[in-house]
DNA sequence: TATATACCCGACTAAAATAGTCAAGATTGC
DNA sequence: GCAATCTTGACTATTTTAGTCGGGTATATA
């Protein structure tokens, strides 16, 4: 069970720009270097944020991402789905083929999985990319 | 960020040894054709919950499996660890080469990843098998 | 004691997902 | 105009997953 890069290099970079926020646009080349994410990799990532409204770019020189609402009020949540990244532990709902089919009596974990779900989205639902920015700032 | 089938197999499995608990030993073949996983796949499965004590074995006629400690006290993170199957959000542990160093400011989001890895971790340590057999018997 | 039923176990493999790279642009600031 | 920067789709090597295969061994019971 585990996150996929794009997420957790996502959120890293996020967490960067969130340093500098609002004061000016922050270039995908200082967030490789400073993170040690490739650039190309980065570029992709930062595509699918643009597309869900997580960050505007500007671009020419000294150009780059900021990111387009409050620090404060953007969910981690956001964050994953703008990169597909599902919590999908069950195979119940899509593979209604084999075991569960919903009304069945085969699928006695399908609470549990329920439950997973619910408990890891609210974890990020919860938190928020300002919040990341604090603890660090609390820390030095 | 998905479970893995072996997992989630292993829970499945268990649970509906748990159905019968105590009273005899239940069969592969009978679990395989009741949640419809294949009976290859279930003996590689079980052959590592045997090896860290979740289940013992009958061998012969009438032989299967028996879960070897009360279904209340045998927790759904037992389960997994028994599989190997890791909550690893992160990467700064292992792969300490880049970004995280311990030291360094560089991974924000270190704490973010523990959090999460601690959260759900927490879920699976306070499920018990009983749980599932309960909920599903006070469902019919 | 033969035989069917069941567990035992390492090795193998096809398919999917992951984690990127590549190539060829389009804008904009200086 | 040229360098910095974003834009975008396609491609690819590697790893992981989700199994299968083949050949065992043990034991209940008829």
């Amino acid at each position: 069970m585990k996150l996929n890069t794009k997420s957790r290099y996502a959120v890293m970079a996020l967490a960067d720009i969130a340093r500098f926020d609002g004061k000016k646009p922050v270039s995908l080349r200082d967030i490789s270097l400073r993170q040690s994410i490739s650039l190309l990799y980065l570029e992709q990532i930062f595509l699918r944020l643009k597309k869900n409204n997580i960050v505007k770019s500007i671009r020419g020189t000294n150009g780059g991402y900021i990111i387009s609402k409050n620090i404060n009020e953007l969910k981690i949540s956001d964050i994953f789905y703008a990169l597909d990244e599902k919590v999908k532990t069950v195979g119940c709902k899509k593979e209604s083929k084999k075991g569960c089919n919903g009304k069945s009596s085969k699928c006695i974990t399908h609470n549990l999985w329920d439950e997973l779900d619910l408990h890891i989205n609210s974890f990020f639902e919860n938190k928020k990319l300002g919040d990341l920015v604090k603890k660090k700032e609390s820390r030095n």
